[in-house]
DNA sequence: CTGAAAGCGCTTACAG
DNA sequence: CTGAAAGCGCTTACAG
């Protein structure tokens, strides 16, 4: 069924060795061989195995993403992106999801026999630790987020720091001044949500005010439903906040949701801030306002970086700094 | 580096023969052998080579799943459940998508080399035809959704007359004469379309209504943007409907948040329902009525049938028809 | 510029 | 129950 490149050979007359040079584009080839090679892989139709070139070359082609969990849309958007500029550069994108459990993402991080088929990684790290990372035998890696950072590894992130302190600021010259965290840390995800209260701090503190512990709302995930009980139990004071800045979009949409239950107005009585600008945000009603990483960039950035380590280029580990701005929208300013 | 057959052989004192049977479980092996090639696979932490195992045996271990957009909620979540079903039979999942587009997604479903790596596929078709598919070489196809029918293929999908009429049905019983439709048939997806339009026009005709044109709104794709156009277009109507059933929820959200725009109380003045239950619907304001199709149902389905096929087994093609509910929330019951 | 040949690491008839 | 060996289809030094 599958020609092969002996076959292609024998009809052109000519030996494997000069087929696979046609075929991979080589330069060392008589014109006059090459079109007659040429000629019989279009007429059989000839596609390479990709399993022996694999086997023989050491590269399969093909990188992994890895991601806490591919439904969350941040990360089904990224994930978008990231195949496509993948796909540019040839690349198969194997997409891994580890729910954020550490023996899995250690399983699919460094586990043996999956691992080792895929050329590089792009990874998303929760609680896999540098270490881990370190010992890691398999190609280069290249990090997302925060929960890992200057571990040596290549990285692309956003300025969580300064996002957030831009989100509370905005906050702060709209007149509010009982704004709560929700998920400053949370359970998981300690990196990126520890830099994110950072910038809530800083803020706050600018405006020589402090953050009330009763106001600052830790979750165990950042799923809408933990917004929704961050939202509950903070609307539930006795001087409950007129502002929530959440960790991410799906937390705000969670807490959006209760705000509507208990007949508040938002922005007029809460204002809402998340972070990541998933589409749902920009259908929510209000219309969410929230900080908004340049996806395309992080994924463009992620895979090029990756490509230059496997092409052997560029020993030296980066961080790069993505950009995002501050996206005003209806659940802040009606 | 990584340690072969050959090497764990050597230092067992047997052959790769005798190493490969242990490897692979195989019971004609001595009790005493097996222990001791096992000791040593244990201290060298000896790894499979996928590719090597592959090129051989023929088989890849890998899937693909072929979605329009992964990004898409209905997809990414049904994703994640597809992923998880082919783990627990070893098998690795590759994410594709096609967006929609007819020539990708022929080059990913029949396009030679990439396709030849995976022993079988999960397929939710958009433009490519029956005759494309049976043309196609590789392993087994399981085809989700709609959009192929009785092609003599594998096929999970739910009963989308039924659905469509039920949520019809629970408009009219609710009192809505003007119900639109949003998204039937759409330019891409007129399989899906076509049947959800039909279980609507059924259950008009029941109630002896018959549907007016002005409607009856379709559109591109069934995004969350082209749901608020059809919106906007219907509530600018003379004779604005008092309800909208939408192809799918991105379509309702995008209506819902016109509806918010033009100050329409929902479910009192517009009634909304959509298809596919996804997670935003949940938490929009007011939550969505939707059809719920048993997304982990098809996911196992999916996965389950094409196992069986990669077995050999049962060469009927069959088409399941796997469960739904309409769930009831606040866009039509305040 | 092209050929003959080795070998990537594995599985699997074929013997014994 | 185990071994020696072929071969999956390719790439790539090594000669010429």
């Amino acid at each position: 069924m599958a020609v092969t490149l002996r076959e292609v050979a024998k009809l052109a007359g000519v030996s494997v060795r000069t087929v696979s040079n046609v075929v991979n584009g080589f330069h060392h080839v008589a014109p006059q061989t090459r079109a007659r090679v040429q000629e019989v892989l279009d007429r059989v139709g000839y596609q390479p195995n990709l399993m022996a070139r694999t086997l023989r070359s050491g590269r399969s082609g093909m990188i992994a993403l890895v991601v806490p969990e591919i439904d969350v849309p941040y990360f089904a958007e990224l994930t978008r992106s990231i195949i496509g500029q993948a796909e540019a550069y040839g690349y198969t994108v194997v997409v891994d999801q580890t729910d954020g459990d550490a023996a899995r993402e250690r399983e699919v991080v460094l586990g043996g026999a999956r691992a080792a088929l895929f050329d590089g990684l792009i990874l998303s790290p929760v609680s896999i630790t540098v270490d881990d990372l370190r010992q890691r035998s398999g190609g280069p890696v290249v990090l997302l987020g925060e929960q890992i950072v200057d571990g040596g590894f290549d990285h692309i992130m956003i300025d969580n720091v300064a996002a957030a302190y831009e989100a509370t600021t905005h906050l702060l010259g709209l007149g509010r001044r009982r704004i709560a965290a929700i998920g400053y840390p949370s359970g998981e995800w300690d990196g990126t949500t520890t830099m994110r209260a950072q910038g809530y701090l800083r803020a706050l503190a600018e405006w020589d005010l402090e953050a009330p512990e009763d106001l600052l709302v830790s979750t165990r995930y950042l799923h809408r439903a933990d917004g929704a009980a961050a939202a509950r139990q903070l609307l539930a004071l006795p001087e409950p906040p007129d502002a929530l800045l959440c960790c991410n979009d799906l937390l705000a949409l969670g807490a959006l949701k209760v705000a509507h239950e208990q007949g508040l107005a938002v922005p007029e009585d809460l204002a809402i801030v998340g972070f990541d600008d998933i589409e749902d945000g920009r259908y929510s009603h209000p219309s969410l306002t929230t900080i908004s990483p340049d996806k395309a960039q992080i994924a463009a950035l992620a895979v090029e970086r990756l490509m230059r380590r496997l092409r052997g280029e560029d020993a030296e580990p980066t961080e790069f700094v993505a950009n995002y701005q501050l996206a005003v929208r209806a659940s802040t300013v009606g």
